[in-house]
This record gives C-alpha cells, structure tokens and sequence, in this order.
DNA sequence: CGAGTGCTCCAAAGCGCTTTGGCTGATTTG
DNA sequence: CAAATCAGCCAAAGCGCTTTGGAGCACTCG
C-alpha cells in the first residue's frame, strides 16, 4: 500500500493525502480524518526511503561505534541503551550504530554525515578538545555529548553528570572522617569524565590541607582486574591508602578482592566508595560490605539524550544548552573512621 | 557531487557511470577506470537513501531490541555487539537498533521489513517454538538466530554453541569427582539455551544414575543477587549440594558471595562451575578462587553473525544451515571432589 | 457588483539512484 | 557481401514521497 494506492482509492490526490497524514492545516479536517482513516485501515505507512529521499529526513539517531580486536565496548554502554531505546521506542526513534576503527572516527562521522543517514548522533566518552566534537559541530548535523569536553572554543549541547561534585563530596567525607590517606582508581584519564573526578577529589583534600600524590592515583581501563591490581599496588606500596575512591564498581570488585587477599577489612582498614551507574546485576547493597556509591543512573542519562536528540530535530530545543545532574552520595557499610 | 554532476562533467550518460562504478560488465574497461578515478577524486558517494529507494537494498542489519521499564538488556548483549562491530566495521555494514515494547516485537519486525530498513536481521535470546523466528522467517528477509529454537515445523539458519554439551562435560566431570548431589543457577528457563544446558546436566547425571530435583535447579534473571540467593536457598535447603553448575559468570559472583557468607569454602564444601562468555571485564581466572568455567566467546559469535549475514544478503549462503560451536570446559581451582 | 480573501485541493516537479529497452557503429559469419 | 552479432553507450521510466505554485470555489466587503 502506497501513497499513490491510497490517494487513488479516496479519490484524492497524493498531495492531500500527504498533507492530511502529516498535519498539514492546508486540508479540511473532514478529509483529513476520512484519510487518516483509511491509512489506519489499511495499514498505509509511508515507505521511509522514498520520504527521506524526499526530505532529507531519516527518523534515525545515530552512534559511532568505535571496534577494533583491541577494543572492548564499555558495559555502561549497555544500560545506556536501556534507556535510550526506552525513549525511542515510544517515538518510533531507530538507533543506527556505525561501526568505526577507533582510530579513526571521523571518516565514519563524515560518511553518515554526508549520506543523511541519520538525523542527529549522540557522543559519549569525550576528551578534553575532543576532535570529534569540533567536527560533528561544523558538519553541522543536530548532536548531543554525554559527557563534557574542555577547552574547546565554542559551546556544545551536552548532558553531563557532576563528577567533580560526587567525588568532592565524597573525599570530603572521608577526611571528615579523619582519613589522611587517600587514594583513586580512576578511569581512563583522557577521558573528561575521570578528569572532573580526580579535580573534585583534589579539591575536596586540598580543604584539608591534604594532598593526592602522583601515586596515589590509579588510571586504567575499568575491568574487575585492573581494580584488583591497582589496590594491590597502593596497600602494598609504602603509605598505603586508608580509604580509596573508586570510579566503577566493576573496578570495586577487584578492590574488594584485593583487601580480601592482604587479610584487610573493609572499612576497618580501608574505606570504600565507588561510582555506582546503577547496573541492575551489579548493586553496591549486595557487596560483601555495602559499598557506598556516588550514584547516577546511567540509564536515565539515555533516556534524557533520546529525549533531546528528539526536541533538537524537530527543532524545539536549540543552542548550545549543558545540563549538568547531581549526584547522589549514598553511605554504606563500606566507610569508616581512619583506623588509629 | 551526485551521479548527474559526475556523468555530466565525464560527458557520459548517468547510466554509463552508475554501471561503471557498481561493476556491470556493458561498459569498458577504459570507461570504467575514467569514471573510478573522477568519483574518487571528486570524492563522490551515492546517496544511500536514493540507492535504497531504487534497489530495496539499505547496507544495514538489523535488531529489535525489546525496551521496557522493566526490561534490562542483557550485558551479554554488549561484547555480542563488539564482534558484530569488528566485522560490520570492515564492511560498510551498519547495524539498526529499532526498540520495541518487550511484550510486542512483532509489530516492530514488521515494520522494519516493511519499510525496507534494512536488508537482514539477527535474532537472539530465542524461546522455544519461538513466534518471532516464524514471523521473520514468512515475512521472507534475510535472518540469522543466534541461539536455537526447538519445535517449529521449519528449518532456519542459526548459529549457536554446543549448551547441552557443555553442562553435560561439566556435570560428568562433576559426578566422576565423587558428587552426588548436584545444583543448578540457571537463567530464564523459557529460553532454549536454559534449557539445553539443563538438560546436558540431566543427562550426565543419568548416565550416573543420578537425578536432578526439582528443587535443586534455579531459573533466574542472571544477576548477581539472585545467584546469590539461588545459592543461600540451595545451600541452606536440604539435601545441600556438593556442587553448583550456573550459568553466568555474575550469577557466580552472587554464589561466591553466599558461600562466604555461610563460611564455607570453594572447593572444600562447594565445587562450582560457571559458563563464561568471555567479558574482557571480570574474568573467572581472577575470582576468589579461579573458577572453572565452559567457556564460549560471545564475542567472536558476533563477528560470525555478522559475516553470515553478509554473506546471505549478497547471496552466498542459502538455506536453513545451523552452526554449533563446541563449548571448552576449563578447569580451574574451582571444583574438587566431593567432600566425604 | 467586482475585487479581494480564505479555504481546499490538485498537477507536476523534484529528491538521486538503478534499470529497462533501445540505438549505434564495428566486427563476424554463411 | 548482406545479414547477424555484439560491445558500448544512452534516454527515459520508475522507486514513493514531499512541496511548490496554482486553480477553483464560496464568501465578504466597500
């Protein structure tokens, strides 16, 4: 069933037809509901190639996917995409993900670009001066960045979480607690986000007239070994960490691991916090000791970019609007006064 | 630059540089090199939304992702995705994420075969005398499942590694270190993998004249707290087991947990094995104690799908062929004989 | 009463590509 | 040597939709 089909059968023309169905005011509502009628009726839907081929509009939003053997796709991404198809379901939103070498995006940016593929993109994981958002921006195409870049020289949609805020408060905590000793396992250092929470956590001890030594600070790749080794490294070194931040749960596991295998007790030796995205089969309630998390829904973070990616191509959100969210800083079980 | 620019400035017809460029043998070889060097010094690329409209063809793969508040995506899901990318990657394919309401995918796939969206889909996670493979396969497109169905009066393509295998090797191997008294943490059992994992475990027990209550099996949403609380109903019920088959790798972060907490021990009291499907993230190496595992990458079962599709969308795999992977048992510090 | 004003609707021109059905001029063939 | 064949190219017809530029037809208003 086309257009055409349908036109012919209300004896109308292709021209009202279209217009009734797309809410054009040009057509009387009578018509208008007799055609919208018949669509429903016989299942007319409108063959999107030949409408993006006329519009230029494709009801997609898109992803670049960086892959590569050595490269291994975020976990997170996946309760993200919980969120985001949550949104795009109920909007007949497609996501398309491009996959790119990951060392090089920008040919794939260019190529989805220039085909119209889609109709906005979303980018996650960004760096300072990040190359990639300088390039979405002058190609000129609707996006949004979850996350934050720096130093870049002109502003951006974006939606970001307080990072340096959660792990503030959450340093600030621990001195307050009479920890001097702190340490971080961090993220990805390139990364804007792992960036904002050393910041944060710098500041927090700077208050107290404390400092963050370069080795106390751990940046990796976010896997449960990595977490393990990095705690083994700081408890075993020579000023071993009363309390230790932690950017991923995941990471938290090797941690608790870790203490698990110098004999330690958390929090009695060590005092724990870690960034919980809120993953449903990993809960920071259920850790041996209660962990206290930093908390954000990665999830609702999706939901939130589908939603603006949708106000931004229909063009009722514009400019170059950030939105920050807070943080939650849920106590657990896992932290405790410095040990004496 | 479109293909109207291009003949215009080669002073050919756009016929002659559309079969020039896409291989057609009526055009000469001289024609054809002048036309290949003007596209790509010009930097020309067809518009796929035209291409599409003409061909029926879109370079795109597709996969309803069922949505829902309630409804998790598997974290699975993400390093399925990762070996989809690596092959989509080198081939121009793209990948469509259409999201659908968990409780009616059906109207999706209709929808995106209907508009042509895309030219093959992959399904996973099949039930049995799942409805979806019976749809997808009248609706007459390209499929690929990953999994297996059981029941439908049709063959289809698959490819799927070897559960009821695996759990057999791994309950044999159980039974012949002295257990008699198995368990299983199992995941969604309306799901054939469950199944055949289930009945593999079954029919090495059997085959020691042992048997599997019903009590003694867990079918369960694969997080950590419900492994672990699978784990606390078992150990704690009558007729404790002496050994645990589950699942998943974060199921078994759930049991370990729960053997802990009942100060028991691994392998002393408890012998476990999990099924891995490789995350580059928590591996079984690195838990408490190593944990044996049937291990399977998921990953490279991504890149396989993927090449099949390839493959069948140009033509080149016919038929209803299904591919069983064999699964390896690792055996790690993990499992023990029976305790007397 | 004639011009102006809305309101509906339509024919036709694209959007950029592929593909069908020729049309040429050169080469073979009986 | 006329007829058949063939390689190489082209014009034009779609694919199914949106959108431009009117057209027709009441009605209103000075």
């Amino acid at each position: 069933m086309n257009l055409k089909q349908l036109s012919h059968m209300l004896s109308l023309s292709q021209t009202t037809v279209s217009r009734a169905l797309n809410g054009y005011p040009e057509v009387s509502e009578e018509t208008r509901r007799r055609v919208m009628d018949a669509a429903k009726r016989h299942g007319y839907r409108p063959n999107p190639s030949a409408r993006r081929l006329a519009t230029g509009k494709s009801g997609m939003i898109g992803y670049v996917l960086p892959t590569g053997a050595a490269v291994d796709i975020d976990p997170h991404f996946v309760e993200f995409l919980s969120g985001l198809g949550d949104y795009a379901r109920s909007h007949e939103l497609d996501l398309v993900l491009s996959p790119a070498d990951a060392d090089d995006e920008e040919t794939t940016y260019r190529r989805i670009v220039a085909n119209r593929q889609v109709d906005a993109v979303y980018l996650s994981a960004p760096r300072p001066a990040d190359r990639r958002l300088a390039l979405v921006n002058t190609l000129g195409i609707p996006f949004i960045v979850h996350g934050r870049s720096e130093g870049l020289d002109f502003d951006y949609p974006y939606l970001d979480i307080d990072n340096e805020g959660a792990f503030h408060e959450a340093a600030r905590l621990l001195t307050q607690l009479g920890h001097k000793r702190l340490a971080l396992i961090n993220g990805n250092d390139r990364e804007t986000f792992a960036i904002h929470r050393e910041r944060g956590m710098r500041r927090a001890l700077a208050a107290s007239g404390l400092t963050l030594g370069e080795r106390q600070v751990c940046s990796v790749t976010m896997t449960e070994e990595n977490g393990y080794r990095a705690a083994r490294r700081l408890i075993e070194g020579d000023e071993a960490p009363t309390a230790i931040l932690c950017s991923s749960l995941i990471m938290a596991l090797g941690v608790v691991r870790a203490v698990r295998d110098l004999g330690l007790t958390i929090p009695g030796d060590l005092s724990l916090v870690a960034h919980d995205d809120v993953f449903p089969w990993l809960r920071p309630e259920n850790f041996p000791v209660p962990l206290s998390t930093t908390r954000s829904s990665i999830r609702l973070a999706g939901a939130r970019v589908a939603e603006r990616l949708a106000a931004r191509i229909s063009g009722l959100e514009e400019g170059a609007r950030g939105e920050v969210w807070p943080v939650d800083l849920v106590i657990r079980g896992s932290v405790a006064g410095a040990p004496v």
